[in-house]
DNA sequence: AGAGTGGATGTCAGTGGCTGACATCGCCAC
DNA sequence: GTGGCGATGTCAGCCACTGACATCCACTCT
């Protein structure tokens, strides 16, 4: 057939997961999850910038989905309107199915701080495509990039539950939102 | 005097953010900025468990500050109205006089993605701590979490524009969780 | 079929971040 | 002054990551 078997990446992903997930993070070398699919270190290299990305890669097709709910809201919607039109696009992403892949997934970043590091970092990355977004639609800066980044905040609460819970990650997202609304309501009307 | 000058870890962290401004973080070894202040490569990572870290240690006084805006705050407020407490308190690290250094430390971590991803992480860190005071205090887990890192976005956008604005962090910072509030009413009430 | 092209991989050498183990050095207490 | 002890130095070594160059083979063109 092929010279060389396709999806050398995903297949690098799978391996990696699985090691990651028995013998520990730290305790895996690049070298090792290379060798698992039958290729060198360096080539792990080429398909991931860093060891670490093994785990992260591929996250811009949530980052689409994200950006394709920003469109599909209404032209006047507020910025948080929007956002609540993001987070249910953002959610198909995460059909059940995926829950227990995700959940040994994140088993294993909540074992190291250097990938908790990187998976932060990822979710800010999103919030700021997001912000651009906003602004794209008109939005002022400040208020696209709170708007942005309370998305984001929504969506890793609500996706940390998704893991534990049995619900759709639409459904809890929404809920997130709302308590999120609420609580600033609450703050608004009786201070200042 | 004394057999090892006092403040150590203060005097690498000054020549490392020296060399850093001048010729870039990665340009910039561990051992040169110890090599700087007359120390081992050793030495250096005994006071920094990583490179990066020669940037942020010393953050411990600001979640500090936080905490003792939340402790401070009217028993029967609402979370995000001892997250503005908590803001106000944390601000007041950041008098005017360290607008020149922190802009010259935020310039070179702008221009490393590394370190912009050990800031965002600080950040959460630090969201997470305040969570687990707001917890403390009765607020409910998914309320304290987001109103921490609802607190933690305001707290990032505020900074940025103090370092461009000459307006205190604390004017700032309130202005921003006002435009938090105003956006989240904003959407509460037409919808649903 | 033979020559050539190009993308994915291998090989190798080297840098730098980071660590464990052990030695040293000199203030301080007793 | 002896011994403890905390901060530093020395040394060897692992591993993440990179640049340069060779190789390999499907595919195309002739």
């Amino acid at each position: 057939m092929a010279r060389w078997e396709p999806g050398t990446a995903e297949r690098l992903q799978k391996a990696a997961l699985e090691l990651f997930a028995t013998r520990g993070y730290e305790q895996t070398t690049a070298a090792e999850i290379a060798q698992a699919v039958g290729l060198t270190e360096r080539t792990f290299f080429r398909h991931f910038s860093d060891k670490r990305e093994v785990l992260f890669q591929g996250q811009e097709q949530l980052v689409r989905a994200f950006l394709d709910g920003i469109e599909a809201a209404a032209p006047d919607a507020s910025p948080f309107e929007v956002v609540a039109g993001a987070l249910r696009s953002a959610a198909t992403f995460f059909p059940d199915e995926r829950r227990p892949h995700a959940r040994t997934r994140q088993s294993v970043i909540d074992r190291n701080p250097a990938l908790q590091e990187r998976e932060h970092h990822k979710l800010t990355t999103m919030a700021t495509t997001v912000a651009a977004a906003l602004r794209a639609r008109g939005v002022d800066e400040v208020a696209a990039t709170l708007a942005a980044e309370s998305g984001a905040t929504v969506f890793g609460i609500a996706f940390t539950r998704w893991l534990r819970e049995e619900r759709s990650l639409a459904d809890i997202a929404a809920e997130v939102l709302d308590e999120l609304l609420t609580l600033a309501a609450q703050a608004l009307r009786p201070t200042r």
